[in-house]
DNA sequence: TCTGGGGTCCTAGGACCC
DNA sequence: TCTGGGGTCCTAGGACCC
């Protein structure tokens, strides 16, 4: 997205606490004071916590970890399964609130959102807007959650995290030093696992080390995102908020961790199927269709592959999506423990545009019996210029569209 | 008896075109 | 006959986030 810059901009980053499990205990108030637990799928194996309350964190109890671990760290933990639909109802009240304030509302996933309210308020008002929101999501959606107040999304994201549940902090640029550069790089939004212990080995072990390293050195090591990290160690972040982010879908894909490793190849045919089968719902809810399938698989030993093939027409049928996903499949799989399995459609463009390409394929088919010229013509007057000259122009963006192919004969022709 | 499922973005190498 | 460099797209893998 575009990173204009913008001076004195004010940045609300709002984090819900512990969303699943609020929720959960919002719509049941006899769950609220007891450890409560979110599991994907609690009678099964290999299952993982989703969320939990502040009760059962008190218990050392945390997200992510195994089911039968946190069973018996806390016996008394209530186990319950998730209830998508309840926290999408709950998500929209949420972002509706917010946009009672400003169209500037970026929601980043289900439980947490940024909004610009630079034209809102300034100075002190700003920490009056978010104890305000915040009543108002506690009072109308008895749920509670934590804002961060900042001049850009990074430092607002970074200062939602430091007070939980319902907290409000300020972070401004010039209290970063003090605040942040003491804490060790893992702590910092961006930085992971396998970050982390690169930039140790570099020698940078705090937040201050990495937004004092030179950039050169950071770039030669890391790439971009050396240079990225830095930034947001210093405290800059341009990116502005865009509440459009959400409608651009760029996959959809769905994978499933299987009880027991799979050997069989029936297995694992009827597992894609079921997968392919979601994906196409999906896509179809979203009316979208992508020009990429990828297939994924997990070893018994944790190591993931995956294959994926492009075509120039975008598909979203079960069909389609199944007999490219069983063809790489077979193509890649000999045999091994299957631990997961998973299907993914990407390059999605939305349907609409489809139908669009098909027509002008249909056109190329003609085009080859007709003078070009005359095909331009055709197309120009049924889709309009613009459409033409993009296909025929536009290099930058991938073209797996016909439009490709016909730009590539049209200029062919007139080699000649 | 470890370790889910939904995504996004980035990188590196090879193919291909000009 | 031998030669280069830039750009895009595709593929596979990896890092990160919630």
């Amino acid at each position: 997205m575009a990173e204009r810059k913008q001076k004195g901009r004010i940045i609300f980053h709002i984090d819900m606490n512990c969303f699943y499990a609020s929720v959960e205990q919002a719509h049941d108030p006899t769950l609220k004071g007891k450890a409560i637990a979110i599991a994907g799928n609690p009678k099964e194996r290999r299952g993982i916590l989703v969320t939990c309350s502040y009760e059962a964190r008190a218990k050392g109890v945390y997200t992510t970890m195994a089911v039968w671990e946190a069973k018996r760290k806390c016996p008394e933990l209530i186990l319950l399964p998730p209830n998508f639909e309840r926290y999408r109802i709950a998500s929209k009240a949420i972002f509706d609130i917010l946009r009672t304030y400003t169209e500037l509302v970026e929601p980043v996933s289900i439980d947490e959102g940024y909004i610009d309210v630079t034209e809102l308020v300034k100075g002190r008002e700003a920490i009056e807007l978010a104890e305000t929101i915040q009543k108002r999501i506690l009072n109308e959606l008895d749920l509670p959650s934590s804002i961060g107040i900042a001049p850009n999304k990074f430092l607002a994201k970074t200062a939602s995290d430091m007070k939980k549940p319902m907290g409000i902090t300020v972070l401004r640029k010039r209290e970063l030093p003090n605040i942040l550069w003491s804490l060790p790089v893992i702590e910092m939004h961006g930085v992971g696992e396998s970050t982390a212990k690169k930039l140790n080995e570099l020698k940078i072990n705090t937040i201050g080390d990495l937004a004092q390293a030179s950039e050169a050195f950071l770039k030669s090591n890391l790439g971009k995102n050396g240079a990225r990290l830095k930034d947001r160690a210093n405290g800059i972040d341009n990116r502005e908020v865009d509440p459009n982010s959400i409608y651009d879908t760029k996959s959809v894909g769905n994978s499933t961790t299987l009880p027991i490793d799979l050997v069989e190849w029936d297995e694992v045919r009827k597992t894609i199927d079921g997968l392919c089968e979601r994906v196409a719902k999906r896509l179809s809810a979203k009316n979208l269709a992508g020009h990429t399938v990828s297939i994924q698989i997990r070893d018994a030993d944790w190591h993931n592959s995956s294959r994926s093939k492009t075509f120039s027409n975008a598909i979203y049928k079960k069909s389609d999506i199944l007999e490219i996903a069983l063809d790489l499949t077979k193509k890649h799989w000999h045999g091994e423990p299957v631990r997961l399995l998973g299907v993914t459609v990407s390059n999605v463009i939305d349907r609409k545009e489809t139908a669009e390409q098909l027509s002008i394929f249909n056109y190329e088919q003609h085009a080859k019996e007709e003078p070009i010229i005359q095909v331009v013509e055709q197309l120009q007057k049924k889709f309009g210029k613009e459409i033409i000259s993009k296909g025929m122009k536009e290099k930058k963006k991938p073209n797996y569209e016909s439009q490709t192919s016909f730009s590539k004969d049209f200029l062919e022709d007139h080699k000649d």
